[in-house]
DNA sequence: GTGGTCTAGACCACG
DNA sequence: GTGGTCTAGACCACC
């Protein structure tokens, strides 16, 4: 599982987590039964406070999409993957909508909206190819 | 000038103002030399205190979107149609472009962006047609 | 609103807070509308972490027995006292449950667990008249 | 012996353990000189984890309920029935008071309390019956 | 003034 | 080793 953190776009850091944690579940990334990285391991990875990857844990426990297994760390509950993939589009759904409604309220008509997002898909697949012949490149390279 | 107060789809109130001012400028709906409403007058519209209208009006000053007039408020600056119109799409564009990234880094095609970006459309504009309708049903009540 | 934290009877504190809360909203010593005490008030009334109050009032929101209203404080929501008289009894039953299903599977028999609940009862009735003498002997001195 | 451990109540296992076996002293079906089984079948049998076990065991050595025999385990004490028996109702008491405790704190009358208990008591009846009626009927089967 | 986030670190319970 | 609780305090956003 790989995540990233990006601060800040607005979302705190916990709530990142948490999406990313669920996203994962949903992409099959993390399977029923799977452990989820330490607190502490997780923490040093993304080089914040163990607390702040608690509070995410805690709220995904909340979720039912991990549980506890005593002395072991936090486990994908059976029930998860139902869930996350059924929240998966919703997650970005909830956040699409506010951004069209505000869009929408005023004046911008559907096909600038349209616009809008056809060339931030661009951008972000111009992004991912330039990130992509990187990793080639640093391959070639080792 | 209609605005819309969202408590809270996460944007800060006077932001909010802030942005449908601009907005408003941007449409024509508010000309240059208009008045905005007095922040009182605007605070008890909104509900909201006076303060956060108060700290909106200051932005806007600071953005050059609006000017002090001695005595009789605060007025469209000359200068606002342009900025405002250029800021249009791009103030959309920079909250698009944050939920965009978060889909496509979480495995999100282009193409279930796509339909999610139609299907809200299609939902804002039901629930536009519906406001229509019991607009015209009391104006012909009236 | 009168709290009472028990250090520790193994609850967290957090957790008594909490549970007292929906007590309070049960009984309407709190109301819908109402305003909860501020963290850091609430912090100092009862000698605990600011923190820890701050988890509490977080967890209630979850549950929505509150809300926050921005830069003035949390509120009790029209829901919660459905919501918190429902669970006024299942919040004492289910620690209840716990007990006396303990005592079932280790053969102490009803009449038994009859006696022990009579007993504590009366034993916290004597408790309290005691502090309420002791309340009217203050009453009086005063 | 039959332990019946409950991952979890809030109990920790280590204590579980501790309880029922002291239970089985008091209810003899655990009697002076008896071994208990050995740890790593104990652990086997609960499916825990053997340091979980050996903690309880522990336990139950500084209370003087069981005493190493060398090379053969741990058995049961000539002391341990008469602690375990005068213990049998203060377990359940101790953890009764407490819930009792908050449920007068909290305005629920005695009469609602009793109402609790004797619904309880009733709701593990039916569920012994339950198991009750699964067993013969398993005996008959077999 | 309000609550929210994050950091830092101590201590504990559990396995 | 694991997570949980609590404390302490800084900083921020908002009203």
């Amino acid at each position: 599982m790989q995540l990233h953190i990006e601060t800040s776009n607005g979302i705190p850091i916990y709530e990142q987590i948490c999406r990313q944690v669920k996203f994962a579940v949903a992409n099959k990334a993390l399977q029923v039964g799977d452990h989820v990285p330490s607190v502490r391991e997780m923490a040093g990875r993304l080089a914040v406070n163990p607390n702040t990857v608690s509070r995410a844990y805690r709220d995904l426990q909340a979720d039912g999409v991990l549980i506890p297994i005593r002395g072991t760390g936090l486990a994908v509950t059976p029930e998860a993957p139902g869930k996350c993939q059924s929240e998966r589009l919703d997650m970005i759904r909830e956040r699409l909508r506010l951004v069209l409604a505000e869009a929408r309220h005023n004046q911008i008509t559907p096909d600038e909206i349209r616009q809008l997002v056809e060339s931030e898909l661009q951008r972000l697949d111009a992004l991912e190819d330039e990130n992509a012949s990187q990793l080639v490149t640093a391959e070639e390279t080792a």
